[in-house]
DNA sequence: TGCCAGGCCCTCTTTAGGGCCTT
């Protein structure tokens, strides 16, 4: 397992609901390989969920039931998900969502994965604190990002959350001085009390 | 959307309540 930032798969699903506990089921996932800063690799597939999504759904994400029908089914989809993000630990913004339909779906087909996630969401509420708020639009705008496509889209809203994700590792390098961010490192100052962001992101520099 | 989730995080807190985020 590489413990280190530099290479790591930003993923982000579309689905029926918030809740897989209740029975909601990816409809889509987007998914980008992050080396360096660089985006080097796009994974994204629609997949049949078994049964039509309402019309909130349809309205949210722009994906209609005609778009499903034809669908591979999530079973196929995620399979073929698990061979691109191989071992790579894992970015999404809200990182709990993603993870709980991730574990449901994989679950359904026995499949591990031995990375870890850390979320884009809790650590720009700790670099960027004076944000208006945190939902990944208002982070691309407010950390002068263009967009590149529309919201609610599971591979754009992967590409704008890893290219936020750059930004982030790149603003602290800059403000703390520090040439490595370690995975292991951004994980912990997911975790970290706020006030206490600035304390924990020097300590790095002095190592 | 509506009120069906769950983890984080603040505060008029910790024997709790409610807003933020994700779809």
């Amino acid at each position: 397992m590489k413990d280190n930032a530099n290479t790591v798969v930003v993923l982000d699903f579309e689905t029926t609901g918030l809740s897989p506990n209740y029975g909601d089921r990816a409809i889509e996932i987007g998914a980008v390989i992050l080396e360096n800063g660089t985006i080097v690799d796009r994974f994204q597939k629609l997949m049949n969920p078994g049964r039509p999504i309402d019309s909130f759904i349809e309205q949210y994400t722009n994906i209609t039931n005609a778009m499903l029908v034809d669908q591979n089914s999530c079973e196929e989809v995620m399979t073929e998900f698990s061979d691109f993000m191989g071992d790579y630990n894992l970015i999404a913004h809200n990182a709990s969502f993603d993870k709980r339909f991730l574990d449901a779906e994989f679950r359904r087909i026995n499949k591990n994965y031995p990375g870890k996630f850390c979320c884009s969401m809790l650590v720009a509420r700790r670099v960027y604190q004076n944000a208006p708020n945190h939902k990944l639009a208002t982070l691309m705008s407010h950390a002068n990002i263009t967009p590149t496509g529309d919201f609610h889209r599971a591979l754009a809203d992967a590409e704008m959350t890893a290219l936020l994700w750059a930004k982030i590792i790149a603003d602290i390098k800059e403000k703390y001085d520090i040439m490595h961010v370690p995975f292991s490192s951004l994980v912990k100052l997911s975790k970290t009390n706020k006030k206490l962001v600035d304390k924990y992101l020097y300590s790095l520099t002095e190592k």
